[in-house]
DNA sequence: ATTGACAAGATCGTATACGTTTTGCAATGA
DNA sequence: TCATTGCAAAACGTATACGATCTTGTCAAT
């Protein structure tokens, strides 16, 4: 396009890797579609070296894999990783709850309340999971350490709409919305332990819906892709 | 140097990224070292555009820091960044472990068994990290859950060797040997909650250790770096 | 002696170009 | 009809080249 006038800030691949990361976890892209190198590189007017940059630091965050000389693909989950990072959102949102609740100040319940009222009045099940990760990342934020934060969100991350999907699908909203409140409460008593232990029920109630859900839909979700 | 023939396998950065890795792990290359594209490029034999790629995915990984226009460099921790990784390595490692203990055998007991007792035997403090690393992983492995175990090896990778200096250094040879001890004993007995709660402990007090030796060591480390 | 301006060199970041490999498709033969 | 062979085009991966920016050393002015 344009030759714009390069203003040299930070690296083009930047916001290219902010795109297809976004385009990604939405599912925009979906599971196994091949991600070329030109095409990606003429959308953005750039060349392929800041796209091949920008694949790069998705193939480490796990969200696009490389096949030598046939270029790189979104990535598809197994069954087995999809449970395999819950059990790793098991441990750090468990953890990160339990440095948080803490430090929770009343604000902090106020915001968390007035998601699961928003959470039980809407009726698209697609902003179900959007509320869902409000609530908890609300919840963990005053745990004060920055790096757990980040890798709660980079294990949403790869789960991506996957879990959103499934999850939202096989839980219904009655009982994770239960589940919720007895956290919250759990909070307000500032009582970590007993906060903690609830969200560890909760997550491995996921856990295993996630996986009898799985189990269902078993090869077909495989096979009959796209 | 030499124009090899060149066998196009896979990609040309796979072995940068490799050696740059070890080096900065094993601190070979020390914290706030600058790391040259095309010094690298032409230690390795190839043009800068692989480098490139390379560091890109160490930068992923928090091992290296790209300031714009100036290149890379060894990522410096911070005080308070190594003991946040701490506290996700006690989250991690404690579902890891309980995750493994119902599945050890006898042969994973004599193994962690044999590695205390080299432990126990050796005098370079050197290897002390080694071993301590060695019997954590030995007891964790069972698990089943390779991401978790990915995880874990990744945030050692972060801590690298400033860890395993000041923890080593700081904790000496008795300490952390009585709660190993105290950790394998529970996972003969088949307790995980018992394990968790020891290894829980174990690693709390380690944070604290290495939160101490920092305060100490204070400014200090900084400023009078290399 | 300290400060500021400036030029030369070093270094970065990316576009372009090119050899190599994969892929799609048509022609051939069974 | 179906499998096989042989291109031609597409796509990959990287070396080279080049402008932009940063660093460093020199020198004049205060």
């Amino acid at each position: 396009m344009a030759n714009r006038p390069r203003l040299m800030g930070a690296s083009l691949s930047d916001p290219i890797y902010e795109a297809l990361r976004a385009d990604i976890l939405s599912g925009r892209l979906a599971g196994g579609v091949p991600l070329r190198q030109d095409v990606i590189a003429s959308e953005h007017g750039v060349s392929k070296i800041p796209v091949r940059e920008a694949l790069r630091q998705l193939e480490m965050e796990g969200l696009v894999e490389f096949r030598p000389r046939r270029g790189a693909i979104v990535r598809q989950l197994t069954e087995k990783e999809v449970l395999e990072l819950i059990d790793i959102r098991l441990a750090l949102e468990c953890r990160a709850l339990e440095l948080a609740v803490p430090n929770m100040i009343d604000s902090d319940f106020t915001v968390a309340g007035e998601i699961l009222e928003e959470y039980e009045a809407e009726p698209s099940r697609e902003r179900w999971s959007d509320l869902n990760l409000r609530f908890h990342h609300c919840l963990y934020e005053p745990c004060g350490n920055l790096r757990l934060l980040a890798m709660i969100s980079e294990i949403e991350g790869r789960m991506g709409l996957f879990m959103r999907l499934k999850v939202t699908e096989a839980s219904g909203l009655e009982r994770p919305m239960r589940e919720h409140r007895a956290i919250l409460a759990a909070c307000r008593r500032g009582a970590p332990k007993e906060a903690v232990g609830l969200m560890r029920q909760h997550i491995e109630t996921t856990q295993k819906e996630v996986a009898a859900s799985i189990r269902r839909a078993s090869i077909r979700s495989v096979t009959d892709g796209a």
